[in-house]
DNA sequence: TGCCTGTATCAACGTCGGTTGAACTGTCGA
DNA sequence: TCGACAGTTCAACCGACGTTGATACAGGCA
């Protein structure tokens, strides 16, 4: 329960609620999301990193760029991480 | 977007996660939950306080004490919170 | 009426997380 | 090799949230 609390911490912010919700889309560059999220590049790596180490996305260097996508659980640990879900018992 | 947010941080604590777990058991009064939840009591208050204000719990005294029940639709609101979950969009 | 139990409210405190600015790493092109 | 760009890391700051202790309120029982 302790790493559903974690999750569910981790989607509770609204810059990190909106990258996952612009990730279900499909893999963004961080300067992609950047244009979508208002904040800065400083702030929004600090989001990505949280992000990270909830292992909600992963990221992959392409030359210049870092990619980043939802892992591939992502949104069934999200699921199980809600209360009243079996699979996310005391 | 906003209330999404609002709603995956009102589950987002240990002791609000656990409320709203024991509570999709069944309705509880304020001494049940304590039994359970090992924390005082007036900060036991203070969290329903957040349920109920995040509409995921109602209350209702009975003689001395107060039962507390998960509303009925605490769960598809949670899960409709979720980011990549169509109609919560941004 | 007076006391006791159950629960909520209030003010004060401490801590943690989000924000900021500056400095750093890594990659590409001239 | 240098500079520009993409992104990260670090230290410091600040506010919000959870926690605590004290107080208040409401209902039952003597």
């Amino acid at each position: 329960m302790e790493s559903a609390v974690a999750l569910l911490a981790a989607a509770a912010d609204p810059v990190r609620w909106t990258i996952l919700q612009l990730l279900t889309v499909g893999q963004a560059c961080v300067c992609e999301l950047q244009a979508e999220v208002a904040v800065a590049p400083n702030l929004l790596s600090y989001h990505l990193k949280v992000l990270r180490e909830a292992e909600l996305v992963t990221c992959a260097r392409r030359g210049r760029w870092i990619d980043y996508q939802l892992a591939g659980d992502a949104m069934e640990r999200l699921a199980a991480a809600l209360p009243g879900t079996r699979r996310a018992e005391l």
